[in-house]
RNA sequence: GGGCCCGUGGCUCAGCAUGGAUAGAGCGACGGCCUUCUAAGCCGUAGGUCGCGGGUUCAAAUCCCGCCGGGUCCGCCA
């Protein structure tokens, strides 16, 4: 609905987009009297007031003044009425700006050797959110895990396992990662054993059969554990897509044939694209002197599918790999083919410094889920009212929930070091602070019911500031769909819902629903159901379980 | 050495793309609010040279240049 205010002030001004912006001070400002006082060389303010006085108030845009040279523009009653109407009749489709496309988005695809640890589910959970949102905006989207089967960790991996099993007892990512720390100490003691590393890699790729079979076991085992834990932070993947499928698929052999037309392989034993062109100091190998192919030629190939079936996609990357990245986007370009949208986010280190798996230094993302429900459980214990099992669901839908807001409220961008007593500090956790406000807003409507639910009945002309305030908040919420949609910052998001919350505590603290009279009863009951719907679909997208009680 | 990212109250962050109206939240601190729709809540107070120095502009947290501090990348690894 925003959107729609939005487009209607472009329509009476006629100005570029980019000067017409959010405020504090109105539903949208404009500043172009600015601009163009500089070429008039007069006030700011004069030209304003020009330009308003030529303006007539329409459907939703109510009202225009003119301060200090902004043009401020308010919605009108008709809007705040509009608004709640469609939220209301949408409901669970509330919110979708109804875009249309096929795009794919590609997350987490960590190496499985282990389980995942913090820094991942840092990848799992901006991946998973970006894929919610785009769906909600009506794309058709598919998810994707690459899995990274060929690397030189997974042969490792795949020696570690065959020289000294696994502790079946425990979850199978979790013994995976320990024969894979055992091999790589093995490795460190006696490094001849690097040949062995070498030729099972040669032998997998060149598609020996007992390799496979090894490396399919190993990777198996590690990924059982991976999804189990995806799973439990709402975290989906529609499909698992293995590197070593583009050799077997004739892909790799294709992306190289069109390099080599391309005239862009300098064939020198080994296989290279040169881009000091494009400011690169070192070429980029794709294929070894010894005839097979290097990560980067693999997923070039899977880049090559991928623009054969997506109009956009998107990849979720660790900042480790900006250069590759960036490298491989360029050899797209250079193709002719469409290079894919990356989210880059920055490392999550422990105080103690970065983390790896290889010398088992990490913190496991189980771990972590453990310990949140732990203390989510400690404080869901004092609701005598529930019952046991209640409890528990509510304290998972909380761990998950705190978990995951923490991650994604955070631009991805900004580094992070992690830190147990913050984790684990549920003073400080806004992801429950917002499925609280939902909870009350389902208490209210329940009580409503049970005294006989009333038709609900908005009216703009009833609204205070504050219930005008929240429901041109409540109108945006298609609006931050579709700015996550252009922007890949599903922080935004994150940020919007909890204003709403925050509006909807305000509103509640001095409006009075249940007890106000009759049409002022029907018209707060309205806001509180569509308070209550944007909360519960903005939770969703957030792939946070929208709590009825807690 | 070169590239990229980060640097905003004691702490964690938003705002920076497209410069504009008093720099916003949360935690922590201090003081208040449960006979009134869930106190996982609300109200109030204190706390800021937006890393530093220049520049552009009527206007800079936001753009440009130079520094400083932290992170990260620069394999015929992934």
């Amino acid at each position: 609905m925003f959107l729609r205010f939005k487009k209607e002030v472009l329509k009476m001004l006629k100005v570029d987009e980019r000067f017409v912006k959010e405020s504090d001070h109105a539903d949208l400002a404009c500043t172009i009297a600015f601009k163009l006082a500089k070429e008039q060389k007069r006030s700011p303010q004069e030209i304003a007031e020009e330009l308003v006085a030529e303006l007539e108030p329409r459907e939703y845009v109510g009202s225009i003044e003119v301060v200090n040279g902004y043009i401020n523009f308010f919605v009108s009653e008709e809007f705040l009425e509009d608004t709640i109407d469609l939220i209301l009749d949408q409901d669970y489709d509330y919110g979708s700006p109804r875009l249309k496309g096929e795009v794919l988005v590609e997350h987490t695809s960590a190496n499985p050797d282990g389980p995942l640890h913090i820094g991942h589910i840092r990848n799992s959970i901006i991946g998973d959110t970006i894929a919610r949102i785009m769906k909600k905006a009506g794309l058709n989207v598919r998810t994707q895990y690459y899995v990274n089967d060929m690397g030189r960790q997974i042969a490792i991996t795949a020696l570690g396992y065959r020289r000294f099993g696994i502790d079946e007892s425990k979850k199978p990512d979790h013994a995976v990662v320990e024969a894979y720390i055992k091999m790589n100490k093995e490795l460190e003691r006696n490094p001849e054993l690097e040949r062995e590393v070498e030729d099972l890699m040669i032998r997998y790729e060149r598609g020996d059969e007992e390799a496979i079979e090894l490396f399919r076991e190993v990777v198996e085992l590690a990924l059982e554990g991976i999804k189990e834990t995806l799973q439990r932070l709402n975290v989906q993947h529609d499909e698992f897509v293995w590197e070593s499928e583009f050799i077997r698929n004739g892909y790799v052999d294709r992306i190289l044939k069109m390099l080599d037309e391309k005239g862009l392989l300098k064939k020198d034993g080994a296989w290279m694209i040169d881009l000091s062109d494009l400011g690169y100091e070192k070429p980029v190998v794709v294929r070894r002197e010894n005839g097979t192919t290097l990560y980067v030629t693999r997923d070039l190939a899977y880049h090559l599918w991928k623009n054969e079936n997506f109009e956009r996609f998107i990849n979720v990357l660790g900042a480790d790999h900006k250069l590759i990245g960036k490298q491989l986007q360029d050899i797209l370009k250079l193709l002719g083919l469409k290079p894919p949208e990356i989210v880059f986010f920055e490392f999550v280190s422990l105080p103690e410094g970065s983390m790896s798996t290889r010398k088992g230094k990490f913190i496991s993302a189980d771990e972590l889920i453990e310990k949140v429900y732990e203390e989510a459980r400690k404080i869901v214990e004092g609701r005598e009212e529930l019952s046991d099992e209640e409890k528990d669901h509510i304290a998972k839908a909380v761990a998950v929930g705190a978990l995951r807001f923490d991650f994604v409220k955070i631009a991805p961008e900004k580094p992070m070091v992690f830190d147990w007593q913050k984790a684990l500090d549920f003073e400080r956790q806004t992801a429950s602070y917002i499925q609280y406000s939902h909870a009350r807003c389902c208490s209210i409507l329940r009580k409503a019911v049970e005294s006989g639910m009333p038709d609900l009945d908005f009216r703009g002309d009833l609204c205070t500031p504050l219930e005008r305030k929240l429901v041109v908040l409540l109108s945006k919420f298609s609006y931050i769909v579709l700015r996550v949609v252009n922007e890949l910052k599903p922080n935004i998001f994150a940020d919007y819902l909890l204003k709403v919350a925050n509006t909807f505590n305000d509103f509640y603290r001095d409006h009075p629903v249940l007890k106000a009279e009759s049409e002022l009863r029907m018209h707060r009951l309205a806001i509180v159901d569509a308070t209550r719907i944007v909360l519960r679909n903005g939770l969703e997208l957030l792939g946070i379980e929208p709590l009825e009680r807690m």
